[in-house]
DNA sequence: ACCGACAATTTTGCATTCAAAAATGTAGAA
DNA sequence: TTCTACATTTTTGAATGCAAAATTGTCGGT
């Protein structure tokens, strides 16, 4: 197995979270499951370490990262100016039939709404958002949306939405398409900052970070 | 010597430009020298691949990374993007002393701009943009600012400056403290993109990008 | 002399091994 | 019984060893 699978085998397993945030991460299971030795799964570790996902504690191991509330807040903060730059560019490089095909995801989505199937309705919602960035045509800015997304996946596509909340999402999304299809980045870019503003919002709210505030849990006696 | 400090230590060495950039990372060499063994070093290699730094090839080692013009244009984009991002948040969130501590950098520098030291100069102005950022508050922006700024460190703050140039960028500076003082976060975003904007032609310009183009090179005969 | 095939050498990537550190378990004293 | 000191076990972090791959060098054919 390349070094690059091993690591994505590894980030797989923790986003689904296989492995849950805190939880320290079995280095002879996992070699045993990979079928690697333990020298090409640390450096895979290490990899994953500077990414976010993995905590590593000296001498003490590694754990799947936590993000405490302030950890969201911050990478949602970044991810609203990365996707509001994507926004931005993608509206000078964007071709018709990439539009089109954002189009054509987002009308699917509309129907996935109109069923109220979450699961479909949040998987489009994440193509549309992926494609603006692919559409940019920067691959640094793609890099750094995938691992700041990456993080907070779970947290932006799984909280469920108020009847309310979900149909502002979707008008929202709307106002996305039409902003593209006019090609008006300034317009686009601000969009994308209030729809990213108030899933954060809602995430937040839910209290859908993954500290255990260990310190206000109350000891026995 | 800790993980983190062996990436560190290599990070300076390719950063210095001592193993300049498409040469190959000898890692015998690099393990006496830093007296540890290839098992950290290629730990830390990996990471450094991730960052962007190294570009490992199978079977075949690692060496240090090449920017392209193209690269070289994407890394300032998402620059661009990260500080005016900072810009904005760091008007919501700086402190008076703060921005004191900047004026005073910023008087510093401009009178290094008088004496027409550039070094010095540069010097300056890497802090300040560096404290715009730091007062953002946000350490997962200055983390990914961090690496972004790595990569195109050299090509910024070395690339030697027109009089006319050099003096326009001063007055952009003088802008950037304005608006920081009035806390103007629209206006400083706006100043340091252009700032950015300019820094970026003026050194894709002058063909600081670092690619060989052995495609270009004529063979003899 | 020049090119290509084959052998020798080097380098890479990973498994294994080993010492040090941390965690765990045990026994004895209060 | 409960706490602490000590021994045992487990786990971590790094060095070494080994097989596979790539590179280099050599030789024979043209």
């Amino acid at each position: 197995m390349l070094h690059e699978d091993v690591v994505g085998r590894i980030r797989a397993i923790l986003l689904d979270g296989e492995i849950p945030p805190g939880a320290r991460i079995p280095e002879r299971e996992l070699c045993e499951r990979l079928q690697i030795s333990r020298t090409p799964l640390r450096e895979a570790l290490k990899v994953l370490a500077a990414e976010g996902l993995v905590q590593l504690l000296p001498h003490r191991g590694s754990r799947a990262a936590k993000l405490t509330d302030k950890d969201m807040r911050d990478l949602f903060e970044v991810c609203q100016g990365l996707e509001a730059l994507a926004g931005e560019l993608a509206c000078e490089r964007i071709t018709d039939a990439e539009i089109d095909a954002i189009a054509a995801v987002h009308a699917n989505m509309v129907r996935h709404y109109r069923e109220r199937d979450l699961i479909q309705y949040y998987r489009g919602n994440r193509a549309i958002h992926e494609a603006i960035v692919a559409a940019a045509g920067n691959p640094v800015l793609a890099g750094l949306y995938t691992s700041v997304t990456a993080r907070i996946r779970r947290a932006r596509y799984v909280t469920p939405m108020t009847p309310e909340r979900w149909a502002v999402a979707v008008q929202e999304h709307d106002a996305i398409l039409n902003a593209l299809q006019r090609r008006d980045g300034v317009g686009l870019a601000h969009i994308l900052r209030a729809h990213l503003r108030h899933k954060r919002e809602e995430v937040l709210q839910a209290g859908f970070a993954e500290t255990e505030r260990t310190d206000l849990v109350p000891r026995i006696a």
